[in-house]
DNA sequence: AATTATTTTTAGACAAATCTAAAAATATAT
DNA sequence: ATATATTTTTAGATTTGTCTAAAAATAATT
């Protein structure tokens, strides 16, 4: 597999992870940055390899080939962000640009050596799930700040948007990933948060905790 | 620079460093097996971006631009040849071919890093020097077990040719990686070795100690 | 239901890296 | 020094992944 396909691949199961239907030309197009002529080429290609189930016009899903190729990848990812951050000491941010490079490396041996290395983690960095090495996904326990408990401890384990604006804010207010969050009140007209976030009062907007995911 | 401009600049300079002279075409399509006229093609690439000097017939030799970027190819590969036998604990002989791929990962703050992460070695797993980040190399001390002074101790950190009759030869021996020689006595006709392998004594011709690098 | 808008596919072109086969330059040998 | 052999380059083709522009299919709207 060339790193397009593999690139490819792996953004078809993500939209397909969060849509969960067939996934549209124009949808991968607008996610990859490309074109959606360069899509359909690519996309008889990896129905070629039956890596794919693709009828024109009618969007694609993966075949359990496809599906497990995929998750492959995001493993691959997944572990090299875990030893970017935990052993190399990268910002949590960072890590994933670099993350996209070493998700092509081929090697079984390889990626099952730094899993043991690691500790075989089953989260990364943003508390998404690792897919083991038969592609077996524990779901994760990653929530919105904004759908927690009451006078429950989450620790924050990173963002949604992570615009600019967004990150000066978190900034400002002193949130960064590891802060710890204890949801005091709810405001139901607007569901505004009361939080302490490591012991300090902060008022939170709904917006804002739609952007923050906790554990 | 892509994936095959890196891998030409690595080949040339790595037949430079043992030439000393002017690289030809035919000696980099042999060292990449692959023909002639591509090799042609990519110097003419190559040279436009200033990073070898080529003039038609003549062969070519790395501009300054050039060498730095090729040494800063072989610190990769080399400090990934570390990462993998001393954390990962793969044996030294199965590291080369991940390590092409992990070459080519662009980060330079990932590349300080990892050589921080190993405590900035100056040698990789075969005794080979690993270039610092300005492209500084510390000559290596590695010798031939051919070459070595009587009654040191030595300890293997490599071959020269390591064609699978060689190695099974040194299987039968029971010498690997990290093998401790010291050589008792040289015979003067054949330069014949007799020598204690991990106290063992062991009778080595010498076309074996031509092949085996010790530290 | 007919028209308009959107999405998707096709057709044809292009750049990168490779190849084969032939031509040109250089090296070797008689 | 002339003929032969080798090396290197050119010319033209191929593959992969991309693009633009136009055509075809599907969806939305009046």
């Amino acid at each position: 597999m060339t790193f397009s396909e593999e690139n490819y691949l792996k953004t078809i199961y993500h939209i397909t992870s969060s849509s969960g239907t067939e996934v549209s030309t124009n949808a991968i197009a607008e996610k990859m940055e490309t074109k959606a002529s360069s899509v359909t080429d690519m996309l008889k290609k990896l129905a070629d390899k039956e890596l794919i189930v693709y009828q024109k016009y009618k969007g694609v899903i993966l075949t359990d080939k496809g599906s497990h190729l995929a998750k492959m990848i995001v493993r691959k990812h997944r572990l090299w962000e875990v030893f970017l951050v935990d052993k190399l000491h990268f910002p949590w941010d960072e890590v994933h640009d670099i993350a996209e490079q070493l998700e092509h490396i081929k090697s079984e041996k390889l990626i099952n050596k730094l899993d043991d290395f690691l500790g075989n983690p089953t989260e990364d960095p943003h508390g998404d799930p690792i897919p083991d090495s038969s592609g077996l996904i524990k779901k994760s326990n990653k929530l919105l700040l904004s759908e927690v408990e009451l006078n429950k401890e989450y620790r924050c384990i990173g963002v949604k948007d992570s615009s600019s604006d967004f990150l000066k804010y978190l900034d400002k207010q002193k949130i960064s990933l590891g802060s710890t969050f204890v949801v005091k009140e709810r405001e139901n007209f607007d569901d505004t948060l009361l939080v302490e976030v490591n012991s300090r009062k902060v008022t939170i907007s709904n917006k804002i905790a739609n952007n923050l995911f906790v554990h």
